[in-house]
DNA sequence: GTCCCCTTGTGAACGGATGCACAAAGTGGG
DNA sequence: CCCACTTTGTGCATCCGTTCACAAGGGGAC
């Protein structure tokens, strides 16, 4: 009898990897660009910004793709994580809310040159509705249903100001939706088997003043804080 | 010899706690809002959508600010966590690079609601410099040092395109900045005790197209996939 | 063919984060 | 005052991710 052993595939890829993998194709581009052939897994790191066991490690994940003593080959791990992540298909992706921030994603390259099309514009202002913005005619909210399911699209980016996101969620998972990518500042409540993703700015800036107070303050106790320790 | 008890403070909080904190702050003014004066680690889990026993061990690092038997302090909560992660003070920030992102960011409410204030927003190009945003005017990047030091900033968003942004960097930080949040799609080098937050557009949408072609493939190899399995 | 050098891939130890389960502690009713 | 009830704060076991260190494997010189 025959046992396959289970292939690092199957088992499934870490988070943190698959996390990582678009940091890795995007200093792999850059070696492109500049003509590398191959690339040691240190050049490589320091090129990501993590550490080279680390990056051996998430790459192992996907199978042995490195040749020892030589190193990996650029062209041949770009197709392998690109295939990986599932960026050699077409992602049709609509954007609902076309505010500041909307607009700013639907003309933001980054999306169109890796396999993501902003295939609709989305928004309740009747104000917006008809703009062109990045080749697109903004349309209007009520036709949401209609743009996913007629173009294909299978990742929703909700821009919209926190009082409308749970509602836009809700109907685009209606509509057959299962990954969405939230920049409201609200936590969505989805079903099980729906992907949700949270970029918030302001968590991050916050975050980052939490650390410059850190530093401000020699990492030590202000004399302030002091009185709440006892008491 | 008196020996104090290290404080949670002292000995750190874990970055993994810091980062929900912002979360926890969020779903606690929604609470305010409403008008409810106390919270249970049940109910706010719930409205941060984390577990609330990890809930609790993450207040925990703060000090002991609930009452067994009832729970929160809405509004006291609040001012612990703010006063933690440093928004009890005027924070001023500097965007550099004023295309579509750096305009959504200087209209984005969520900075100024927090303690975050926009004192500069600087970009090289000519035709951009002199536009008034968000009752900002554009300066010329030339002015990005005096900019810093004039005007006490201490965070920098970098939203410049790619090219720009580690010599960006290295000015700003040679101005003495330590804190850093990049939009741009670049690893930044710097120094030891920079700090460096990346918020990535295009990341977030590959590990979201990750996901769903697994949910698509049914979670199991495409047959094409086993070509590559055994060579 | 053989030897040496280089780099990958991974076993193993470590450290940090998560979640359960419960003791400790406070509230309110009688 | 005492008891029953509620909810916090935390010890502990477990899991996941990181890092070290090295054996395994491939390339090239001679």
């Amino acid at each position: 009898m025959i046992r396959r052993i289970p292939s690092a595939r199957e088992r499934g890829i870490p988070d943190a990897t698959v996390a990582r993998l678009p940091v890795y194709l995007r200093a792999l581009n850059g070696l492109a660009e500049r003509g590398t052939a191959t690339v040691s897994s240190e050049d490589l790191a320091l090129a990501a910004g993590v550490n080279s066991a680390k990056l051996r490690k998430d790459l192992s994940h996907l199978g042995s793709y490195g040749t020892r003593g030589v190193g990996y080959d650029v062209q041949y791990l770009i197709y392998q994580i690109s295939r990986e992540l599932g960026l050699t298909q077409d992602w049709a992706v609509a954007i609902v809310g076309v505010g500041n921030l909307g607009r700013a994603l639907a003309n933001y390259g980054g999306f169109v040159s890796r396999g993501f099309r902003v295939a609709g514009l989305l928004d309740a202002d009747p104000g917006v509705v008809g703009d062109r913005i990045a080749g697109l005619v903004v349309e209007h909210i009520d036709g949401l249903e209609s743009v996913i399911l007629n173009r294909g699209v299978s990742i929703v980016v909700i821009a919209t100001p926190a009082a409308a996101a749970q509602q836009v969620a809700d109907r685009v998972i209606a509509a057959g939706v299962t990954s969405i990518l939230n920049f409201a500042p609200v936590v969505l409540t989805v079903p099980d088997g729906v992907d949700v993703r949270k970029v918030d700015l302001s968590i991050e800036l916050q975050i980052l003043a939490f650390h410059e107070q850190r530093k401000v303050t020699g990492g030590a106790m202000l004399p302030e804080d002091w009185a709440g320790e006892v008491g």
